[in-house]
DNA sequence: CCTACATCCTCCAGTGACTAGAGGATCAAG
DNA sequence: CTTGATCCTCTAGTCACTGGAGGATGTAGG
């Protein structure tokens, strides 16, 4: 759009932006799931040098390293992708935000009180366990049990 | 092998052995799910009728029982494979048995424990919401933090 | 200038433990 | 005889990646 062709300063060092190892160095997510994260579109297709490969800026650091960090709290690719969308509209109100983050806390106490069943029942089999032959193990004879 | 050919009743009602939907109906595992446990071999391949249907007996009720209620306690197929092929062994020592529920009882705490903070860390999130705009919303705020 | 070696590209296949569907054959009951 | 349930095989999809093949570049050292 701009009539002045030739004002551009000769390319600095990091005005192309950085590959996509640096950008994995930098956000410590690997590069087979970066080009995973574009495929998916949570991540914009970035443009690409003469040599056709992808050059990345500042932004990309700061959305993969968002995508990372919900990924550790266990948020799935869907809410992330919601997440995501809503950072991008900054006037609406953040219920919804509230709402995936609260869903997601109970999904998550939920699996702990499973889980913790589940413990209960495990070492109540390794207790039990005699340590003696095949044929008496209590283990087996408590998944064998109806 | 047996030289009287004629001596055989007249096939009793549970004879040649239930089908597939009924052995589902008793174990509460689905019909797919059976025939893919016989795919990759946790089940054997049972007996055909002339139809080509597949016959179970009392057997496949108990092996697929001990299947399901290991599958809900959580243990992977490979661990199911192990402790089916051990108890096919009665003879030998239950050490591999136990070794095996106190590593997957480990497993389990190791994932409590995990869940359990990253539960504490939705909960600060869930409890700092402003509940006012998304451009002030303290979740996301938190997952754009490096 | 030449040679390594690293990094990049695309495409394809595999993981775990199923689940779902197509398309067709057979069975049991009314 | 018709209807609906059940069975068969085969293929493909799920989730979130991970790994490899095979080939094209880029960069550093000699």
């Amino acid at each position: 759009m701009s009539t002045t062709p030739a004002a551009q300063p000769p390319a600095p060092r990091h005005a192309g932006g950085m590959a996509i190892g640096a950008l994995s160095r930098r956000t410590a997510v690997k590069v087979p799931t970066i080009r995973y994260y574009e495929e998916i579109g949570l991540l914009p297709t970035p443009p690409r040098g003469g040599n056709g490969r992808r050059l990345y800026g500042e932004a990309a650091v700061d959305r993969l390293g968002f995508i990372r960090r919900a990924r550790d709290l266990g948020f799935g690719i869907d809410d992330i992708r919601a997440l995501l969308d809503m950072s991008d509209r900054p006037g609406q109100p953040c219920a919804d935000i509230d709402r995936i983050a609260r869903q997601h806390r109970d999904a998550v106490r939920d699996k702990i009180r499973q889980l913790a069943s589940l413990e209960a029942a495990l070492t109540a089999m390794v207790d039990q366990c005699g340590h003696g032959a095949v044929a008496d193990c209590q283990i087996l004879e408590a998944l064998g049990r109806d």
